[in-house]
DNA sequence: ACTCAATTCAATCAAACGTACGAATTAAAT
DNA sequence: ATTTAATTCGTACGTTTGATTGAATTGAGT
């Protein structure tokens, strides 16, 4: 059923919109760079919002696909216990990473997922906690079992801290690639998702403040700006 | 020198820019809330784009200064040794995530401030190279001291977790707030610092993989997605 | 009271934007 | 060969955008 004209349109404003971002990008541009007719916009999709979330959810739909599969199997696979923290971490963080080179365009698709944060334009906000919904429920309860000793809200801010680390790595790690040292070793990718898993893994398990109420805590500490 | 009219612009595009997103807010929109005429933008800055230029480096410039400040008071006062690595990161994410509350006008500069890592317009990114310059240097030789264990490599990609978690915190910690624990506790703020603090020190002192070559890493792993 | 520079104002410009619509084209079904 | 639906195309409309202009207003110095 998808047109190619269709699908044409979806693969260039994909790439547009992570490169310009999407106020930055016009539907002509677009179908100017895509080959295709002004209107062709419209008649497939009704307008540009409709556009922008098609592009989002062609791509968010199978990922959080994945992700919900491998928390299955490896939920099912260390039976009865809890699987370990960071392998909950790994499959929370490695599918959205290993986009980032995998896609034909280079870092295309994962600029675009990161931009999802920050471009937030109302309804596409709303679209995206539905899509996000079941992953979020889902890997809060696996978190939730993980790691028992955390208060809910501390674990909430950490699990919060994570999804940033990854969300700016996906925008912004391309730049911090140049810097690092020569390229083009065997498998950078998978070398990144263990880093940041390692980071992250560690982060979430980092000790509580001395007592055990996390209210009014940083207050003994304040050696810096007396 | 500064008029009336060029603050009150400033401060109504602040906000404005922090709520829509720069392209999300015309010049029309932004004197009109402000309550000056259409043409005192260009008059007082030249075009959007220097406007734009003039709000981030209106904060950017203080909030560097107090990091440098807190900074050298730290080297100063833990010499000759090398100071905590918590300490580090504290004042590193401590500034800008007290200016979260401390604004008048509640998370308006924040969210701003985390705007500039995805709204990247061209000129917009080369300033803020600019203006991060010598923070990201200083701060880069402290936590290079600060753990002299850790690859040159695995050190900057970590430092790049920690400004992701901060960023995104800055952005879209008002979500998570929501959902924590009844609010208005005493000193919310300085909590957020420390468990962010927290969480990034951990992170930061991740054990390394096996072998201290950091290359070709994550192949002996991969039990997940076999 | 006069001068002159700084600032504010209303009005307008050309360009780019998303959208809409009817004619032209294509391709499958009868 | 004719009909019919789906798609593509060219063109235009109405807004909104950032920018510009020249006149009006202000206010301090003399």
């Amino acid at each position: 059923m998808p047109t190619d004209t269709r699908e044409q349109i979806l693969d260039t404003a994909e790439q547009l919109f992570a490169e310009f971002g999407i106020d930055g990008v016009s539907i002509r541009t677009i179908t100017a760079e895509a080959g295709v007719n002004l209107a062709a916009i419209h008649y497939h999709f009704g307008s540009k919002e409709a556009l922008v979330r098609e592009v989002f959810a062609r791509r968010i739909g199978p990922l959080n696909r994945e992700r919900l599969r491998l928390l299955d199997d490896l939920l099912e696979r260390s039976r009865p216990q809890q699987p370990p923290l960071e392998d909950l971490v790994r499959i929370l963080v490695g599918p959205p990473l290993r986009l980032w080179l995998q896609a034909e365009k280079g870092e295309t698709f994962t600029r675009l997922c990161g931009r999802i944060y920050s471009e937030s334009s109302g309804q596409l906000q709303t679209m995206c906690v539905d899509l996000f919904q079941e992953v979020v429920r889902r890997f809060s309860a696996a978190f939730e079992q993980a790691a028992p000793e955390l208060p809910k809200t501390e674990l909430m801010w950490r699990m919060h801290f994570v999804i940033g680390a990854m969300v700016h790595t996906l925008m912004q790690g391309g730049f911090v690639r140049q810097l690092g040292v020569q390229a083009g070793e065997g498998n950078e990718v998978e070398a990144n998702i263990e880093r940041l898993t390692r980071f992250a893994t560690a982060g979430l398990q980092a000790p509580l403040p001395q007592t055990e109420v996390p209210e009014m805590a940083g207050e003994g500490k304040r050696e810096v700006l007396g």
